[in-house]
DNA sequence: CGATTACTTCAGTCAAAACAGAAATGAGTG
DNA sequence: CACTCATTTCTGTTTTGACTGAAGTAATCG
């Protein structure tokens, strides 16, 4: 694996967005490289590519690798450690949805339940604004219920859906 | 519109969703509280209700306006404005969704597009790195093209298409 | 077992962003 | 056309969190 300008720019790019998604520059670049990258790659490699600090691969790494976005590999008589990413693009949207889901749709479906509750109980709420919390409440579990039926979907048939685009609404009445 | 322990909550959590998704905490909250508000508030209201300095409810009220979350009414007789958010949660939702295609789709796509070209025209890079690079475009534009597509469905058709979930995919084969 | 290599943890530094308060602008009103 | 009220802009402070470099731990090898 070298830097060409390309790559380059992927990764920077790719870094940017990273900020944008709730984690940090480095975690981004170093997913980025990895999935650009034909094989595996260590630390030290990783280290030199982004000219960033060897703690700061460690511990973006190990973020990574709690996300299920990264895992370790080995070589025959090499005890360094090799990371490689996912490379099928289904299963990185997969994978980070999934992550988002439990960070923050669970979490909030959470605190929308119980406010749902609390608010029905307080004399001087609003009725408006009472109904307001269960419509949230209900796109929020229509969501959270709806992407725990379709992340069992293959990438095939996800890659088709997309394909239909609008013409999936003919199927609805 | 007054503050209860449920509406404060809700309005704390929205808040720290908020900075999980690229805008700061105000911002999210006064967006929560224009949600949860039977009527338009006005700044002065804000300041009240969420104890934070008038300045800064001037400079979030403005960037949900340039979201186009918020939008100011007036009252007869009064100078002062008034403001309110969407109250259909769909509504929201797309307005939103657009918002992050504007600013993380779009950009990306047009590095992708580069990349993948500029990827091409270099030789010492990996033919493997250079399909990844194109896999990536691939997904990135069909999300796109997909939201393209379906940000003029209706809402009550959004709502059922979600409803059937995993029972879509035995539309296509 | 010391020395070397690989990796992690920790404490301090730095930069960016959020926010408050003051000053400035603008828009009605008497 | 001064005066007041509403809002915005600007500047300085505070907070947050990303990142580095150093110290620490663990594993392997001569």
């Amino acid at each position: 694996m070298q830097m060409t300008p390309a790559i380059e720019k992927y990764v920077l790019h790719w870094g940017e967005m990273g900020t944008r998604w709730g984690t940090n520059r480095t975690v981004a670049q170093i997913q980025a490289l990895l999935y650009l990258s034909p094989g595996p790659l260590r630390a030290d490699e990783i280290v030199e590519l982004l000219s960033v600090a060897r703690s700061n691969v460690s511990t973006s790494i190990r973020e990574l690798q709690s996300y299920g976005l990264v895992k370790m590999t080995h070589m025959l008589g090499d005890r360094r450690d090799y990371f490689e990413t996912l490379y099928d693009v289904w299963d990185l949207f997969r994978v980070i949805i999934h992550q988002r889901k439990e960070r923050e749709l669970n979490p909030t479906l959470a605190m929308l339940r119980q406010c749902a509750e609390d608010v029905d109980a307080e004399k001087d709420t609003d009725p408006v604004t009472k109904e307001r919390v269960r419509n949230m409440l209900n796109f929020v579990e229509g969501t959270s219920d709806w992407y725990e039926k379709i992340h069992e979907v293959p990438s095939s048939t996800l890659t088709k859906l997309m394909k239909l685009g609008v013409g999936i609404t003919k199927f609805v009445k």
